[in-house]
DNA sequence: TCGTTAGCTTTTTTT
DNA sequence: AAGCTAACGA
């Protein structure tokens, strides 16, 4: 590849428009190199552009660049980036999330670690089943130890790197008496025995191999000439040993480039340590080090309140955020006091209406929680106002009940040796198995050393399952198998519809009364819709398994509401951050946790909130928040402290609240309408026990079928009556139970 | 075997 | 406050 010749300067175009540290981040190609980028300083840009120049300056071909990065969003929008600059799609990249990749190279190599390269890969709960049973025999109170307890652990573990032989018994002290090692062990081999794998060991078992096969290695060291790792704050110890790896040969320096920003480390509680950034001169002899700090995204007083905040604390490798631009002073970062979580969701609601009404788009708007159960209070309010929002990260279709079940459906087509899967459908639909049948199938598989749907089939044969479990057995039996010989012939998607058809789950659900089950069966024809993407069952769910996204019409400007997690490496016009209280941002619990650590993650976290504004950034607190389900009056975060005065505008009775030492909320409240909200408490209360027979002479005025409005969930239609006591199927807000009181008729 | 209920936890954050 | 589990009864 030659460079295009450019009379403006010897550069070629992608090079043009990039400012000096830009440029070295990217013309540094050999040796290793760190990039410290802060938020908003072009990271994404000089990874692509980084990319697409190693490959046009010939120094490798595209498949020997290894590209990491830690969400499926960030290595699709990496792919999309490096086609647009090269102007044609790239294949066979190296592309993808750690665990994508991993997920590749186990494939290739199962057989060194004991499983066949058609390995299952487990999801959440399957993990929690199967360590529930081979808990069991070791007897631990699961009351005192609760089961997700010790997965945890486990997964720790696997962070770290340490397969069960690895664990000392001196790492195993402080949960379950000691016995979490032999959990390890049993779960693992259990795995093992399942052809199965967590998302834990795509990257364990990978790294295994290539510490203990120094011929696996070096076909990887031939194969990958530059690495690039994007958001290596977040790096655990795992993937930065598998990293090193890969990166490290014998004589030579390593061709790796890693970007991050430390002052956006805030995944500790997921085994990411920051100590890998901090300490690459030192793994990487001969680092060279380029700091990206020209902010091209955010306002001057945005910026300048960011930096204020994170300058408290520690450790940090250390850079500044300068403005990229000199026309973009902008509006102070504002800071508004509320009364409660509705107070605060009103404000937050009119803002987005104001703004929607002077021109914004809602796609440009979003707001950022510390923690999911915030949403609801917004939700709500949004859906009131009629405004169209999005959860990012809430529940996602591939994590639905229906999808689950087809999907185990499916797992147990493709791999019959699935036992958890099969456990998943043996019953669903109801085929008159319980607990104690499944413990005599489990028992002969046992015994017989096979797959529980093997010890079924042998059962069936031999007449063991009787009464009125047998005739529905014998008949999923046949639809699997004959679902199995069909799959050649008639293709995936076929095969799976008719499966689900035959097995009765769809019935199931079209025989379900509730008002969820029709948008549970449309989901199940999305999910056999999305099927046809895939060439094979197998490849669809490699993609369920490790992107779990739902890819829905992304069409029409939304609200986008979401975490503060969530919100990385997104930037919108105008945010909204809520909640900033002690105890819910800093969250109580990261700082009983990790003292100091975990405040100073916290901070990162509220840093990362604020420079995802553009133009607007509006802090809210409320002065008593509802938690547990009592009410608990509310300190003003420290954070809103320590953000510099000249940056930041307040309103509501904040200026108070920010001169006045903590632990004063009762004067603090004094500022708000409190008479007012007692009156209207009171006239709630009223309204709440209002006589009988009013409400319910107007409840008889109300029928199944009968469309109505709420003031909170918008349009709905009513399903079914019990007094006074309403159940709607609201169109926004799901399905509810809600007194007749509050709903008003539609003609 | 299934449905109800009482009591108990939950509210981090996710590949 | 609500949703979930474990235990009990039909």
């Amino acid at each position: 590849m030659t460079h295009s010749p450019n009379p403006s300067s010897d550069r070629p175009d992608y090079l043009q428009r990039l400012n000096p540290e830009q440029r070295a981040a990217i013309e540094t190609t050999d040796g290793p190199l760190l990039v410290l980028a802060g938020a908003g300083t072009g990271k994404t840009r000089v990874l692509t552009t980084r990319f697409a120049h190693i490959l046009l300056s010939g120094r490798a071909r595209p498949h020997q660049i290894l590209a990491v990065t830690f969400t499926n969003k960030a290595a699709r929008e990496m792919r999309e980036r490096i086609g647009a600059i090269l102007g044609t799609p790239v294949e066979g990249l190296w592309l993808g999330t750690f665990h994508a990749l991993c997920a590749r190279m186990l494939r290739r190599h199962a057989e060194y670690v004991g499983l066949s390269s058609g390995f299952t890969i487990l999801d959440t709960d399957d993990q929690l089943r199967l360590l529930k049973q081979v808990i069991e025999p070791l007897r631990i109170d699961a009351k005192r130890w609760p089961s997700q307890g010790i997965l945890g652990v486990i997964q720790r573990w696997k962070d770290r790197g340490l397969t069960p032989e690895r664990v000392t018994p001196a790492e195993d002290t402080d949960f379950a008496n000691g016995q979490c090692r032999a959990a390890y062990a049993a779960y693992q081999a259990r795995l093992i025995q399942l052809n199965a794998c967590d998302f834990g060991d795509l990257m364990l078992h990978v790294t295994e191999i290539l510490r203990t096969r120094p011929d696996v290695l070096a076909q990887y060291h031939r194969l990958f000439r530059y690495i690039l790792v994007d958001e290596y704050q977040d790096t655990n110890t795992i993937q930065y040993l598998w990293l090193r790896l890969l990166a490290q040969r014998e004589g030579q320096s390593a061709n790796i480039c890693c970007v991050g920003d430390d002052d956006q480390s805030i995944y500790s509680w997921r085994g990411a340590e920051v100590e890998n950034i901090l300490r690459f001169e030192r793994d990487f002899p001969g680092a060279v080090i380029v700091r990206l700090e020209r902010n091209y995204r955010s306002t001057a007083q945005i910026l300048g309140a960011a930096s204020g905040l994170i300058a408290h604390n520690d450790g940090r490798l250390g850079k500044t955020l300068r403005p990229g631009r000199e026309d973009s002073s902008g509006e102070k970062v504002r800071v508004v006091a509320v009364w409660d979580s509705d107070d605060e969701a009103r404000m937050v609601g009119e803002e987005i209406a104001r703004l929607r009404a002077g021109g914004h788009s809602l796609a440009e708007m979003a707001i950022l929680v510390r923690a999911g159960f915030q949403t609801r209070a917004f939700e709500e309010r949004l859906i009131a106002l009629g405004v169209p929002y999005r959860v990012v990260g809430g529940l996602r279709f591939y994590e639905r009940a229906e999808i689950r079940d087809a999907l185990a459906y499916m797992r147990v087509l493709s791999q019959p040796a699935d036992d958890l899967a099969f456990e998943r459908i043996i019953n669903v639909p109801r085929r008159g198995i319980g607990a104690a049948a499944l413990q005599k199938f489990h028992a002969a598989a046992r015994a017989g050393n096979m797959p529980l749907t093997q010890a079924v089939q042998d059962l069936l044969a031999g007449g063991e399952i009787k009464g009125r479990a047998r005739e529905p057995m014998a008949a999923l039996m046949d639809c699997l198998q004959r679902g199995r010989d069909a799959l050649p012939r008639e293709g995936h998607v076929v095969v799976v519809e008719t499966l689900l058809e035959e097995a009765g789950y769809i019935d199931m659900w079209k025989a379900d009364p509730s008002p969820e089950a029709p948008g549970r069966v449309d989901n199940l024809k999305e999910l056999v819709r999305a099927l046809a993407d895939f060439e094979s069952l197998e490849g669809f769910l490699e993609h369920v398994a490790l992107v779990m996204e739902n890819e829905e019409n992304a069409g029409d400007a939304r609200v986008s509401l979401m975490t503060l997690h969530g919100a990385k490496g997104l930037e919108f016009d105008t945010v909204f951050l809520p909640g900033w209280e002690e105890g819910v941002f800093p969250s109580q619990r990261t700082l009983d946790e990790g003292g100091l650590k975990g405040l100073e993650e916290e901070r990162r976290l509220a840093y990362v909130g604020i420079t995802r504004a553009r133009h607007r950034a509006i802090i809210s607190h409320a002065a008593s928040r509802r938690i547990y389900g009592n009410w608990q009056s509310a300190i003003p975060s420290r954070f809103i402290e320590e953000l510099p005065d000249e940056h930041v505008a307040t309103s509501g009775a904040a200026s108070q609240a920010r001169t006045r030492t903590f632990g004063h909320a009762p004067e603090f409240s004094q500022a708000f309408p409190v008479v007012a909200r007692r009156a209207r408490m009171t006239e709630a209360l009223a309204r709440g026990t209002a006589p009988d027979a009013a409400s319910g002479a107007r409840s008889a005025a109300f029928g199944a079928g009968e469309r109505v409005f709420h003031q909170k969930f918008g349009y709905g239609t009513v399903t079914s009556v019990d007094g006074s006591r309403l159940e709607i199927a609201f169109e926004k807000a799901g399905s509810k139970r809600v007194l007749d009181q509050f709903i008003e008729k539609i003609s």
